[in-house]
Order: C-alpha cells, then sequence, then structure tokens
DNA sequence: TAAAAATACTCCATAGGTATTTTAT
DNA sequence: ATAAAATACCTATGGAGTATTTTTA
C-alpha cells in the first residue's frame, strides 16, 4: 500500500477512478482485468484517492459498489481533466509539426499579382489547419510589423542597407522586368519598345520613397544606369494610385511587369529595350524566429519558384 | 534517467514544465531551487516530457532558455489543466462536507405557511453554497418523485400504510391541531368553540383522497372516532381551493391549523373543543440516500422543532 | 571563462505483483 | 456459499540525489 504521499493527485490516479466509475456496476475486480493489472491494486489505488482527497468516493456498504455524491461530482471533473491532458498533447504536436497555427503575411500588390495564389493554394492543401492571415501593406511598415513581431514574414521590394541585418533573414524570390506605364495618347505609346533613355525628359510618377523605399530605390537605380536622373512629380504607395496619374497624364511610370494584369482604362505598358533592367522582390522573417510554420512556408514558397 | 515510459503523462510533469516555462527567464538551476530539488532531475525531467510529447518545448540552442511556439501552446493548456486539477478537489472535498451541491425539497402548504421558512433560513446560513430547490406538490406526486430520484425530501402528512416502507425513511416534525373552516354566515359561526360531533350533519369539503391521502385520512379518522361519517361533497388537492369553495359557502371543512394564518375573506376559522385531534407531518426521504446534504438538512429541520 | 544545462551513476520509495482474509449478498 | 473487496507482503522500476562534463555567451 502506499504510504500517503499527502500532496500530489496524479492523472493515473484519475484514470484508475474513471476506469471504475465508468464500469456499469462499479467492478473493481473487472476493471482491474480490462487495465490488465491485479485487483488489490486497483482497489488500493482508489483507496489512496480517497485518502488524499479526504472524501468517500464510493460507498462501500453497497454491492455492486456505487458512486457518492461527490464521487459522480468528482468523476465528472476527472473526465474533463482526463480530455483536457489528451486534447493538449495532440495539440502540441501538431504545433510541433506546424500542423496547426497562425502565421501572419505581408504583402504588396506586385505579390497578390503574381506568384501568391499559387503559394496560397499550396500551403492550403499541406496544412489546411494553419490559419493564414494577410494583409498588404507598403514595404517601410511590412518591416516595422516583423520587427515587432505583429507579422511572421513578408513579401517586399529589399530596400538598399538591409544586407547582412542581424535581426531579418531574406531570400530573393523573384525577379521582374520593369515595364514602362504610359497614358494611351503618350507620343511614345505608338512604339513597340521603348530604350530607358528615351524617358529622359519625361515627368516620372514614382512609388514612394518613404513608403515602398525597396522599388523605388532600384528604379531610380536603373535610370541612374541609363545615364539621368527622373524628373520626379509625383509619388504614390499603391500601384492603382499610379496607374491611375498616369491615365490622367500627370506623368509616366516604370513598374514591374506584373502591373500588366491590371487593364486600366487609358493606360498602355511599353517593353523596355535593351538591358532589360529587372526588380528583385524579396522574403523576409525574423532569424530568430524558430516557428515550424515559417519553415515550411518558405519550403513551399521556394518549390513553388520553380514551376 | 527515465526509460522512456512511452505513455502515461503525468501532472508532475506539467508541474515542473510550468515552473520552468512560468520563470522569467526560464533558469531551470533557479527553478530547481524555488522546487527544492537537484538541477539535473529537473533538467532530465523536462526532456523526458519533450520526448514522451515528441515535441522539442524548449530551444536549447539559446541561452536564456526559450519557450519554442508548441512549448507555448502547451504551457497555456498545462495551466489550465493543473488549475481544473485544483478546483476538481476543492469541489470534491466541498461536495463530501455537504458544503456545495444541491436538494430539491417538496412542500405541501401546511409546511410553507409554519416551520419552512426558519428551516430555510437557518440552512441558507450554515450552507451558502448549497442550492435548494423546492416545489409546492401534492403528497402522493411528492412520493413518486422522491420515489423516482426526482426529489431528496418532502414534507408531507404520511398516508396509511406507508410505516416501514423499505424505500423511504421518514420522522414525524410536526403536530397541528385541526380547526374547522366555516363560511362566515354560517350557524356554527357565532360560537367560539365547537365540538366535532356538531359537524356530523355538514357538507364536507375533503382534501383530494387520491392527490393528498394522508391529510383526508387523518380527518376522515378524526370523524369516524367522533362518531361518524362525514358527507363529502367535493375534493381538493389545495387549501386555497378549499377556502374559496367554503367562501362560496359549498360546504365547511377541517383543515390544520395554519390555514389560519390565511385571511380569506367570508371565511372564519374555529377551534374544536374536546379531545382536540391533531394531524402528523411527516419528513420523507430515500432510505438509501446518503447525501450529506440531506443528513445536513434533517439535522437543521430537527434542530429547529425545539424552538 | 563562467554560468547553466546535460550526462553518468547511485539509491530507495512506491507502483504493481501474489497470496490470503474479510465483507456483502 | 460465493463473488468481490480489503489486507499483507514482496519485488523492481524509475524518480530523485551527487558528482562530473558539456555547452553557450
Amino acid at each position: 500500500m502506499k504510504n500517503l504521499g499527502l500532496q500530489g493527485l496524479e492523472l493515473q490516479d484519475l484514470r484508475y477512478f474513471v476506469a471504475v466509475a465508468s464500469h456499469e456496476t462499479c467492478n473493481i475486480s473487472e476493471v482491474a482485468e480490462k487495465l490488465h493489472m491485479a485487483q488489490p491494486n486497483l482497489s488500493s489505488s482508489i483507496k489512496d484517492l480517497e485518502k488524499r482527497l479526504d472524501v468517500t468516493l464510493f460507498n462501500r456498504k453497497k454491492r455492486p459498489l456505487q458512486l457518492t455524491t461527490a464521487g459522480q461530482e468528482f468523476f465528472q471533473e476527472a473526465v474533463l481533466i482526463l480530455t483536457a491532458m489528451n486534447r493538449a498533447v495532440e495539440n502540441v504536436r501538431k504545433t510541433s509539426k506546424g500542423e496547426i497555427g497562425r502565421l501572419t503575411i505581408g504583402l504588396t500588390s506586385s505579390v497578390s499579382n503574381s506568384i501568391l495564389p499559387n503559394i496560397l493554394r499550396r500551403f492550403r492543401e499541406e496544412f489546411p489547419n494553419v490559419k493564414l492571415i494577410w494583409s498588404e501593406m507598403a514595404t517601410h511598415n511590412q518591416l516595422q510589423a516583423i520587427y515587432d513581431c505583429r507579422m511572421d514574414v513578408g513579401f517586399l521590394h529589399l530596400p538598399s542597407g538591409l544586407i547582412d541585418n542581424k535581426e531579418l533573414s531574406f531570400t530573393p524570390i523573384l525577379e521582374e522586368p520593369l515595364v514602362i506605364v504610359l497614358p494611351e495618347n503618350h507620343r511614345l505609346a505608338k512604339t513597340k519598345q521603348i530604350p530607358l533613355i528615351a524617358l529622359k525628359e519625361e515627368k516620372f510618377i514614382l512609388p514612394d520613397l518613404q513608403l515602398v523605399p525597396g522599388l523605388s530605390q532600384q528604379i531610380l537605380n536603373f535610370c541612374k544606369r541609363a545615364g539621368f536622373f527622373p524628373n520626379i512629380t509625383l509619388e504614390a504607395a499603391f500601384m492603382l494610385t499610379i496607374l491611375g496619374f498616369v491615365a490622367g497624364e500627370l506623368g509616366i511610370a516604370l513598374l514591374p511587369a506584373n502591373v500588366k494584369n491590371i487593364k486600366r482604362k487609358g493606360v498602355v505598358y511599353r517593353p523596355i529595350i535593351g538591358a532589360s533592367p529587372k526588380v528583385k522582390m524579396n522574403l523576409v522573417w525574423r532569424r530568430n524566429d524558430t516557428s515550424i510554420i515559417l519553415k515550411n512556408f518558405l519550403k513551399i514558397t521556394k518549390e513553388m519558384l520553380n514551376y
């Protein structure tokens, strides 16, 4: 017999108790057999439990044994506790395999126009119980959110000066040529292919330098390499805003090729002739993030690039 | 080291895990000291838990240690489980002491007019967390409900043939004289005290023989002993109904004295002169009911009788 | 280099087994 | 009289201790 370890109720005690209490006739011998254990041990386990609780759970003056009122009460709660334990184990296992949980993803319009739908579909297939939360956000805001753990991963055009960052990791996932965005009545709209230098005297509408630093920096670099510094008349954070400005003949723009997926009245797209410049899209996350969900997301994203 | 008992997660595992996980810096050594145990054992307990779950709970590549995502998940659930266990223990102890729970009580109007309020007040004082559920019910229905465990205890006038019942126990708790209930214009209403035999030729309104067998049987016995069998014109299950019939001059009635607490227009009460007959009120419960709450209720009820 | 975690071993308390007695119907 | 629970006793696993090594910052 146990030496009354006064403290420390254990789940084993509950398991034995529940096994007996849930038996039709509370027959200890039968239950012991079902549990592949000796009857005296089951008996003394129950008695020990009663001693520790300082509560009589079974009325011993009756055969078959029957639960006291307190025993019924305890039975209900014991079942709940054992269930909770099983669920906790299941959940922690699934969580560790990345089968359940959540991932918060930041996007810019470039991504939602190109590879994103495929990635999401593929991820949903493999991890149907992981909640993906995504929000379209300008590069600058995304980086802040990732730092602050409000976001786990972001698709963005990498601004200069972020290479070898201590806090963040990144990987290039996409290279896109730029296209020239013109009002349909623009003199260059008749031309099929346009060299970059031909835009030297044009008014430029640029992605916002504060909010979308990566993309605008890359565009400026290409112009510089082509031999001119563009005449910037407007900045805007979102693609659609820029297209609107172009349609209104406020200027022309250079944007990633995926913008061609948007048919905008009054706007035409023309490829750049010559050393076609390409902007790079990166995936960014916290370097110290050990989440398996993140790891799986990165894996699937990389797979989708070799389609 | 443990020999990986693959099954059987125990609360002790959770307690150790929660102790470490809830420590500011997850410092195993400090936590071990706080728990008055050796550091290596706490270390290996945690490792063992991880092995059994097949989940890494702490990121060992970092100092201070930090919970993995799965570890955070498990921590939350573990705390809930431990809390549930503590609550279950508290509840079963209180239940066994009769400090929490419920008692379903049956009444007849006789009781609610006399001793019941005192009993309830006294019981509430001593057991504020026991829910008392009472319902006014005719004797016959009460007995049925007690048999069926829909009710735990009842106040009722014991019908003959219930003495030495195998299933039910009872104890007398109250003796009340009968009073004569008359329409205010009745010829006997002028008399202050009336002998029972004077009612020989009157029309009687009797408590329902089916639904309130105990009381009506006792009334009939008294009449028989006084030397006559009453002329029964009406039966009714409830006091107020009977008073209504009397007020309507449909007959007279004999009722327990507590009915005098009800002032009914058109009705007067007159004491019986001579060997004043008394009806007995009993408390009834299932003989095999071991509930402590019932026991306490019986105890308090008996105490209240010697006021 | 220092602080903390992991490993290696030792020991005994107790969960679990067998034999027997007691209890309730 | 019988079936089931309680008691008594025994055995061996694994939880907990001490000493030491490995790891991270």
